[in-house]
DNA sequence: ATTAAGTATGTGACTGCTCACTTACTAGGT
DNA sequence: ACCTAGTAAGTGAGCAGTCACATACTTAAT
């Protein structure tokens, strides 16, 4: 079945995805993707010149989809620490919904040789971490944040959270809700970077 | 060179972590392994019956090696807080010494069938969270630390803070000392979970 | 002490497999 | 006619693990 290069692409990029979820990035070979997408291995390499490349197309893909999460948890309130909240929660659910996400950090795929794809990543999260020092700092100028902590440093303790929470839940404790528990110790350090009101 | 078979595994086991260092940890090959040993490729399997009983035995090595550290992080005082502080310093310190560490958490060797090493991992950061939660208990006892803050909570804010930092720090962006930060951050966060004396 | 037997450590050559990537060729759309 | 998306059949490299054989140590009987 012929289709155009686009569609295919995308096809490719969302089944390499999927792969990784279920099998882990490093498994991922181009005759796997293939088959998942329904071609030969070799039909690949006229979309990708190089497995690399493809997978920086999945950097693409999932950057893409990141940043259209974090504008939708931005767009719900203007509550400076709702909007943190919000942030956490929506990386927290899309580490939840790729969980190859974290495990690509780590990849034999990101820390060999591809350069350019682990550029991509850090770049990731440091948008993240840009936001939430964003929106920390309108929460100190609005006093609802405690003033003797940086927001850079605030940011660095909530982020380390998110990968924290995602480290334990894919070492494999099952009966760990990745979002329950996150939301649990998000709030109570929320709490304590908030202003005692009592 | 003939050898104890003792000391040759020891010796197996130092360069396959001094390797995976150097090149990651799933890019150690059992030929490279036994040519930075400096025997034959068949030799190392005189030794281990597979890679992966391998990599348990590096496993145990490193268990070892942090259960000294922390031990010996605690010898140091009985206020609590400092021994949590030393407890921290020591797993950023052993991390800086071993930066395949997090890595292995994620490596394909990992997470490919040998359960025995997840187990493994996993067992030792329980272990850890542990011995974190011990002292921040009797932190609170102490009178010290705020009650409000359920022990094994406080335990996965610091934890997590390591791992945050473990990442940053192995995501590449040099002139980041993992060592100076953590303390730095470190100390914002035992700031907030310290009773406030003002 | 010498030696013979047995065992622990080591080797080079090889096997069978997987993988990324190539090449020569084919069919559908315009 | 021509380009575009596809294929089947390779190629060469790298890998874990095996095997037949060699060489160093240990032990015990002479």
């Amino acid at each position: 079945m012929r289709k155009s290069a686009e569609l295919r692409k995308a096809e490719i990029v969302a089944a390499v995805l999927d792969l990784a979820d279920q099998i882990g990035p490093d498994r991922v070979t181009t005759g796997a993707a293939a088959s998942a997408v329904g071609v030969s291995q070799a039909a690949l390499f006229r979309h990708f010149p190089t497995k690399a490349a493809m997978w920086l197309a999945v950097a693409d893909h999932v950057a893409g989809e990141l940043a259209m999460e974090w504008q939708r948890a931005l767009a719900g309130t203007d509550n400076p620490l709702d909007r943190v909240t919000a942030l956490m929660a929506a990386q927290l659910g899309q580490i939840a919904a790729t969980p190859t996400l974290p495990m690509l950090l780590f990849s034999r795929e990101l820390n060999v040789g591809n350069e350019d794809l682990r550029a991509a990543f850090r770049g990731l999260l440091m948008k993240f971490q840009a936001l939430i020092v964003a929106e920390l700092a309108r929460g100190q100028d609005a006093g609802c944040l405690r003033r003797e902590v940086a927001p850079e440093d605030a940011a660095v303790l909530l982020t380390s959270l998110v990968q924290g929470m995602a480290i334990r839940w894919s070492l494999g404790a099952r009966n760990f809700s990745l979002i329950g528990e996150g939301k649990r110790v998000l709030e109570i350090q929320l709490r304590l970077l908030t202003v005692k009101e009592d």
